[in-house]
DNA sequence: TATTGTTATACTCTATAACTATA
DNA sequence: TATAGTTATAGAGTATAACAATA
């Protein structure tokens, strides 16, 4: 992990010394710092999660269920984009918790309806809260208005889906 | 991959039905929606870069090679936060695929000085090209300014270090 | 027959440690 | 002894297919 870390002489090794100017300016990097970012919004966040079962992806499902009510798992799961198989698992683990429940649904047996305990709910706010605060540190270099902006612009090209923009 | 990639309920489903809208408005989703962007990015982009040993990988560490031409094979994995052991992976498959080849440091035999052929330079450019035209569709639902501004936030906040600001 | 949820398997990435050859 | 690079092993994460119960 340590050697992972040390991106510390990146930021030096990035100055493009024998690259022509043009070339810099059309750099391909959005990738990379997208990469950069998730990474550091997790390095962050894991500490802020500790405790949630699965870090972000379980907080990600607990967020899921508490406020978008899905109602059954297999709509839970899509709706966040992750597999039914991988669902199971991270479900298995937030019940162990305590965070969830997994109740039948009431017209399909087959169904279940993933609810939040009163602990889960309690649970979520308290690491939403963590989580915001962390995330303030992942935007460091940016100031209020520009976090600000950053935010409202990558969710908006997040949400806008390539292949359905309905 | 058709299951992950059916995102298209999920903004349905983001609406918020019973939260209150307050907290609708701090929400936290930095992290999922730069995820999302990010899965997005290597979906179009893994396209654009069929023929590059590890994609996305083998491509960064090729035009990290050609652009910043670190000293050694260590000062190479450090500048881009890859660890030696990957490294040592990359490379293989890079040099097998002749677009950069493994040379002696003049000063130290231990050492290795990874420089690009002719042949990886003309294909990174291809590839530079290629990629960024994939980053467009990434970006949709930005028009050219915000997709301008959005790229220049990312790039700058991901290279504000939040541990080394120097 | 199709679908919900579970289980099992495999494949990729990554992390760690051990090894070599040089310094 | 410490470092550059390699190799080997183990652990997450994810994708796929097969399965049981129900529709």
């Amino acid at each position: 992990m340590s050697t992972t870390t040390s991106r510390t002489s990146s930021d030096d090794a990035r100055r493009d010394p024998a690259g022509s100017v043009s070339d810099a300016c059309r750099r391909v990097d959005l990738g990379q710092s997208l990469g950069i970012l998730l990474r550091r919004w997790h390095d962050a966040v894991d500490l802020a999660l500790a405790g949630v079962p699965h870090g972000p992806r379980g907080f990600q499902v607990l967020g899921a269920v508490v406020h978008d009510e899905p109602p059954t798992q297999a709509a839970l799961a899509e709706s966040l984009g992750i597999d039914r198989t991988v669902m199971t698992y991270l479900l298995d683990d937030l019940v162990a918790e305590g965070l969830v429940e997994r109740r039948e649904a009431a017209h399909d047996r087959r169904a279940r309806r993933v609810v939040a305990t009163a602990s889960g709910r309690a649970a979520l706010r308290r690491f939403e809260d963590a989580v915001r605060v962390a995330e303030e540190s992942v935007l460091c270099g940016l100031d209020d208005d520009e976090r600000e902006l950053l935010q409202r612009l990558v969710r908006r090209s997040a949400h806008a889906s390539p292949s359905s923009p309905a």
